[in-house]
DNA sequence: GCGCATTAAATGCACATGCATGAATGGCTG
DNA sequence: CAGCCATTCATGCATGTGCATTTAATGCGC
């Protein structure tokens, strides 16, 4: 059947994948100035310092950031070398691991943060209005949440940082 | 200064990462199961097709698309090495180079265009009104225009394929 | 015309990613 | 309990990407 998209859709398709790709480079260029790691880093570390244990199952992780499995097992691999995370190995079931953020990852992710914050507000908040973002965040969702998961529980305030 | 952002424009930022990670792989999975290359061809192969002469200078290619030179240098090498386009050196700056596509280049960004705008309708146009669609788009707009660079002229029906 | 900064494009090298697969464990079914 | 499929995570290999540098040609100032 393949029906086309009306002019409306196609040109928000075009707007959401350039417009995305120029905000992030532009965040990832400030954090990387700042001397900071990755992204995926932040979220990685956010995740785990959310958990109330510190600690996460990489499956969990992975499903939490929206990375592939063996994306998500090599991102643990450097954390686990730089310090910031360490490997726990799972009583309950041995296939599986914890993954466990240390002092040093706590203490990463909340100084990223303040380049991170900045960097939001600089891109995105100076740009938008509180009523517009909140607009645009309600039009996103519709894209995203019909996508098959709910997937949205802690998202909401994901960067309750600090 | 380190200004901290809005709550709202903290969660817009955050939609806007993971909705357009979560679109664009799937539309991106759809070419690929259609047994495409990747997005990146079609948007190559569709400048250059909609250049009145069918070619392009690599410069012009790499702003129009977001790439970095050497990306746009090497996704070149792979459109030429498919016979979809074809390097031609240019006379007047001998630096330079022209590229043309081929027969074959508009060949397959037509059937591209096909499974794309049947993605782009599924996971996009389904999921939003027209005029929800307008609004999304002129929402996004204001993130990224004034970014520095104005670089939407043609941008604004880059879709008008076929 | 000569030196020199500038622009166009390619490339070597380290590192990241995708994909398929493997290894270990768990759990279900008969 | 035996067989079998599913789950969790790691990894080898080919491919892609980022970054810095190189090569080549231009234009500019003098």
């Amino acid at each position: 059947m393949k029906k086309k998209p009306s002019s409306e859709a196609t040109a928000a398709w075009i707007r959401l994948m350039r417009v995305q790709s120029r905000v992030l480079d532009a965040v990832e260029q400030d954090l990387k100035k700042a001397g900071f790691p990755p992204l995926a880093w932040y979220d990685a570390l956010l995740e785990l310092s959310r958990s109330p244990t510190g600690e996460l199952r990489p499956v969990e992780l992975e499903k939490q950031m929206l990375l592939p499995q063996y994306s998500t097992s090599r991102l643990i691999d450097r954390l686990v070398d730089e310090g910031l995370a360490m490997r726990r190995e799972c009583e309950s079931d041995k296939r599986g691991q914890f993954v466990e953020i240390t002092e040093a990852g706590r203490d990463l992710q909340k100084k990223m943060w303040t380049s991170y914050s900045a960097a939001i507000e600089r891109h995105v908040g100076a740009k938008l209005s509180d009523a517009d973002a909140a607009k645009l965040c309600g039009l996103l969702d519709r894209l995203g949440c019909a996508c098959g998961e709910m997937a949205a529980p802690l998202v909401k305030d994901a960067a309750q940082a600090r």
